[in-house]
DNA sequence: CACTGTAGTTCGTAACACCAACCATTACAA
DNA sequence: TTGTAATGGTTGGTGTTACGAACTACAGTG
């Protein structure tokens, strides 16, 4: 079956991509859930606990730790909700913005070369079958 | 820049199968490295902890105790090295070929219907792609 | 106003991954 | 060939990660 080819290919594509980002996320020190709420958090402007928590695919206890290290480490910051007083919001601080656009950076320079051994068309190609498989 | 973008393709497609693989193993009480171990003891007859390691990017020291808790499960079984007497062959039990067998076939499952939201022609594409780049 | 549900935190537990230190064996060099 | 370095695995200790259960505080609803 064709299927699982491509579901072996998919799979393995993953374990690249992982360990690169595991890789340059360990060089600073992020783990890869961290960096993982670092690209969450840099495009948004704040988030709560329990949609970081759904869109990590995590419980929300496991998100209390996460974010008291990196609070601690002052890449992130708790805010209260304005609207729900049970709430709590999240936000990454100047310094976590810094580091999560240079750490972004470098997993793009890292993957680079071994992106381009694909030709231009391709990429492009590759592009927009896999954004047309992440459509909601 | 459209690499930027393909990276990003392909770290949310990573997400996605990694979410998959993670919830499946978890079903089944393995994790995803366990799951990983799996697959590649799953066509080949034994590996030495030394290159399985390699092979999943883990210290010698991780692989220890990662093998212990399959091998106390009857999923896995170590063997001294015929050549090198400081070896071990690590290799799957016929129970952990057949949960191998049986868990591989569920992640394919869950990700057929995901996967069939994209044209044959495209999967085929997809396809052909994903392995180009996985090309050595 | 009581009651049920939701948001986060805390606590205890287990897996995971690393490093350093340690044997046993092998490879190599003088 | 013998001494020394390198390799293969294990053990022990540490920090992170993730979970579930129990708990507090607040929201929403009857």
């Amino acid at each position: 079956m064709s299927t699982d080819n491509l579901v072996d290919g998919l799979a393995q594509t993953s374990f690249v991509i992982t360990a690169s980002l595991s890789r340059i996320g360990a060089e600073n020190d992020l783990s890869l859930t961290q960096l993982r709420v670092f690209g969450i958090l840099r495009d948004r402007e704040r988030l709560r606990m329990s949609t970081l928590a759904d869109l990590l695919g995590l419980e929300k206890s496991s998100l209390s730790g996460l974010v008291d290290r990196a609070e601690q480490r002052g890449l992130v910051e708790r805010a209260p909700n304005a609207d729900d007083k049970r709430a709590v919001d999240v936000a990454l601080t100047p310094s976590g913005q810094e580091l999560a656009t240079r750490v972004y950076g470098e997993v793009t320079e890292a993957l680079r070369p071994w992106i381009d051994r694909l030709p231009k068309d391709d990429q492009h190609m590759l592009e927009h079958l896999l954004w047309r498989l992440l459509e909601p």
